[in-house]
DNA sequence: TCTTTTTTAGCACAGATGTTTCACAAATAC
DNA sequence: GTATTTGTGAAACATCTGTGCTAAAAAAGA
């Protein structure tokens, strides 16, 4: 009967188009006729694919979130399921690849780094994302306390760790390297944050 | 001749409105509509202190940038004219001390760290607020540099420190717990996010 | 009291935004 | 072919935004 258009496939075009526009532009600039035109659509056919803007913000927050963990959970399990390394340092690069998942190392985790942040901060405020905010919360956390098991359980753990707390302190130097590789390219580089995230696994597993 | 009122005292009083709006409803409410009306102002009342949103934008950040470096360089200055602690726990009392002047512990200081974590996010966007976004950067790398600094001078530091690398891992700790505090504050408890700090304080110096 | 200057208040305009509504195009099933 | 369902596009509306402009009010000097 009708014309046949993949609905899912559209709604994850539009949301790449919001991805684009915020990281361009802002989260501010990601109104509807923005996003339509970077789309290459009419402002009628992004609303016939989402309601609402509410609809439309909380899917795009979604897809962002879900990309990023997917990501890391991939290496995690690749992780997981081999015998943990042997050498500090395979060991080490091993963990810091999962998790530099999380960080914006290249041009697309990059815009994936942005957006979450913007999103991220707009949920303070947008009771509306709140809840997507609360999934993207244990996402994270269960990601980085599986990377901290990981290590706890290698015999290369001379240290005896408390895994809250260390995934705590993990946590904040990610999100701390990932905001300010996000804001201040210049200063904060790349292999830079990689370094510090990668001295920052050895101190946890050195005493 | 003129009705005299303070001008600079004037145009503080509507920077604090600024904060007040941004802390509740986010950056994206702070139209001077909306600040006019928080500061009990008509609207062509903060027009004749600010010529522009630009300026009332860039102001409004300054304002709020200082004030938290300048709580910190306060504690630092105190730190830094006495003598080193020689107790171990005392030592990392007074540096987590300073610190915590960055962090969101109480109420005042949360509404502090949330406009900052806006502004500078804005910042990234917003060219009009870049400038100001550089300074900020060099003021906390100023403050924490001269922390890692005193803790490598005491004698208690038995660990052979990179400052500039500790100093931008330390940078991370704090944006990140920074952050985490203020977007989820229902698992970022202010003596959880102290304890944090500390705990990463005292690595510093033990090996 | 009158004058002068600052401060305050308000109106009006152009632009942008979310949303509603409606008409048209396109593609499949009969 | 025709009908029906889905997709597309555009116009219109109310609201909010920054800004320009004008006029009243207030306070200090003459």
């Amino acid at each position: 009967m009708p014309k046949i258009v993949d609905a899912d496939q559209r709604r994850e075009l539009v949301a790449d188009a919001v991805f684009h526009v915020i990281a361009e532009r802002g989260l501010t600039q990601a109104s509807l006729r923005n996003v339509a035109q970077r789309a290459g659509l009419a402002l009628g056919s992004v609303r016939h694919y989402f309601d609402d803007q509410a609809e439309l913000m909380e899917f795009a927050f979604r897809v962002n979130s879900e990309r990023i963990h997917l990501r890391a959970l991939e290496k995690l399990e690749a992780l997981e399921a081999e015998e943990l390394p042997a050498e500090r340092e395979a060991l080490v690069e091993k963990c810091s690849g999962v998790l530099a998942e999380l960080l914006p190392l290249d041009e697309p985790r990059r815009a994936d780094a942005v957006v979450h942040m913007e999103f991220m901060l707009d949920a303070r405020t947008n009771t509306l994302l709140s809840d997507a905010a609360q999934d993207d919360y244990r996402a994270t956390g269960a990601v980085v306390g599986r990377v901290v098991l990981q290590l706890m359980e290698s015999p290369l753990a001379t240290k005896v760790l408390a895994p809250v707390d260390e995934a705590e302190r993990l946590i904040a130097v990610l999100d701390g390297l990932s905001l300010r590789m996000v804001l201040q390219p210049a200063w904060s580089a790349p292999e830079h944050g990689l370094a510090t995230l990668r001295r920052h696994l050895v101190d946890l597993i050195t005493p």
